[in-house]
RNA sequence: GGAGAAAUGGCAGAGUGGUCGAAUGCGGCAGUCUUGAAAACUGUUGUGCGGCAACGUACCGGGGGUUCGAAUCCCUCUUUCUCCGCCA
């Protein structure tokens, strides 16, 4: 959520800047704007009528005790109206506020200054590609039918316990994605990060302080009778862990690792693009989490992809990063880097990370500050990005290592699944 | 799920209708003393909103109510603890 005080102060750029996102927010602004100078001028009035209330509750009090009773009761007749006034004006105070927190709602994080205008995901710039592309067997196969052909995962299973996008995984495909999940993890922990186990579910607040409510509603798994969420990343749980906090300027940079499956309804994006493992309704997936001072923070974008650029190095998976053009931009995200595997069979580039610098956006809703000896508390920055999700990445190594006669486990996974072919 | 107790500042802990944003202790910060440190002493030390500031205002788990006036009384929700029941 932005800041009002930004809007204020830089009202040209915000428009300017969040018309790479071909939004033009002009109207939204004026109105945030004079709602909240309305707001300024009602608590003004507000505070007096309660100034004065307060110090006429103080002289009844001292009338009573001194026993002048009658002249305490004439003043307490000139609270009414006092009253009437100050609780209307709290009211229309708080009618101000939500109206402004409605609009702001709908505003997507401006994006950083280098993010380039485009439409979709074809207009995204590719700032790096790792080369090194597989030769394939004559006979190559999609991961769907290699799958099926070792009895790695079982969809139809899962379409029987629950439904479709919910696979079974079985005997070295289980394994593969357990060593998967551990070499992440490992990596991560080796960089600095502290490896957190968080909730599956979180609540409301936690989906707004992320910013996944109410912009993506109907996105997430809901139990309506606990009003809970199954989470649609770790991201929501982990970053929610500092809600409410005011940490110390030494603190930084904070660093967090979590595994969780994650859950997402995909509600409309049913597509060509669906197949095998390509897209489903749970996943695991393994997220790295940073907090960090604004200053910093976008030195820490870049160690955050340098990390993931690493794992897909040592399972020497050819790759590309993309830079996010405006359209393709996440509501929240200041800049993201897109981490995309070549799956070689189906001849796709799969993203499999996402990695993005929020800036103040969500530290702003989760009133996530942080304090520099005596000044003020300022909002912190938040970042994250996968390292990694799985189902892709399983995808790409099953279709890129196959021999024909098997396929070959990349050697820095060997030591996690003890074996090095299926 | 049933019965009872509780929720106060970074922490501990007082406060049961007015002068309480809140005693006291610990911790933090600054200073005095010291070659330096410790100890001792002195001062200072929550957050939001409005304001250049002075200051005003709100906040004692959340929401609502009673009252001229609520940390204090009432209702409700949440959470924690104890006991009972159930259970991986």
């Amino acid at each position: 959520m932005l800041e009002v005080s930004r809007i204020r102060e830089e009202k040209e750029v915000v428009i300017e800047r969040l018309k790479v996102r071909n939004i033009d927010v002009t109207e939204k602004l004026e109105e945030v704007l004079s709602l909240d100078t309305k707001r300024k001028e009602t608590q003004l009035i507000m505070d007096n009528d309660l100034t004065e209330l307060n110090s006429l509750s103080k002289e009844i009090g001292n009338l009573f005790k001194s026993g002048n009773i009658e002249e305490a009761n004439q003043l307490k007749a000139k609270t009414v109206t006092l009253k009437d006034n100050a609780s209307q004006q709290k009211q229309n105070l708080s009618e101000i506020e939500n109206a402004i927190q409605k609009i702001l709602y709908t505003i997507p994080n401006v994006p950083n200054k280098i993010v380039t205008p485009g439409k979709s995901d074809q207009d995204n710039k590719i700032v790096f590609e790792s080369g090194k592309m597989p030769t394939l067997p004559a006979n190559a196969q999609p991961h769907w039918d290699l799958i099926k052909k070792y009895d790695l995962v079982d969809f139809e299973l899962g379409v029987k316990i629950t439904g479709a996008g919910f696979p079974v995984y079985k005997g070295k495909g289980a394994r593969l994605q357990r060593a998967l999940i551990n070499f992440f993890l490992d990596e991560a922990t080796n960089a600095g990060y502290q490896e957190v186990i968080p909730p599956l579910l979180v609540n409301e607040d936690s989906g707004y302080g992320t910013g996944q409510l109410p912009d993506k509603d109907g996105q997430m798994y809901h139990d309506a009778q606990d009003n809970l969420y199954l989470i649609p990343t770790a991201e929501v749980p982990i970053t929610n862990i500092y809600r409410d906090v005011v940490l110390q300027e030494s603190d930084f940079p904070i660093k967090n690792v979590g595994y969780t499956p994650c859950f997402r309804r995909e509600a409309g994006s049913w597509g060509s693009d669906v197949r095998g493992l390509n897209r489903l309704h749970q996943f695991d997936k393994v997220e790295i989490v940073q907090l960090a001072h604004p200053d910093k923070s976008y030195g820490i974008l870049d160690e955050m992809v340098a990390h993931v650029k690493g794992l897909l190095d040592k399972l020497e998976l050819p790759y590309r990063v993309a830079q996010l053009c405006g359209g393709d931009l996440g509501f929240t995200s200041a800049l993201t880097f897109d981490m995309e595997v070549f799956s070689a069979a189906q001849e796709k580039w799969l993203e499999v990370s996402s990695i993005s610098n929020f800036e103040t956006f969500q530290a702003n809703r989760l009133k996530l500050r942080y304090k520099s000896g005596n000044n003020k508390p300022q909002l912190a920055h938040t970042l994250n990005g996968s390292a990694l999700a799985l189902p892709r990445i399983l995808a790409s190594i099953l279709e890129n290592n196959q021999t024909g006669n098997g396929i070959n486990i990349p050697k820095v996974l060997v030591p996690y699944t003890g074996f090095d072919k299926i």
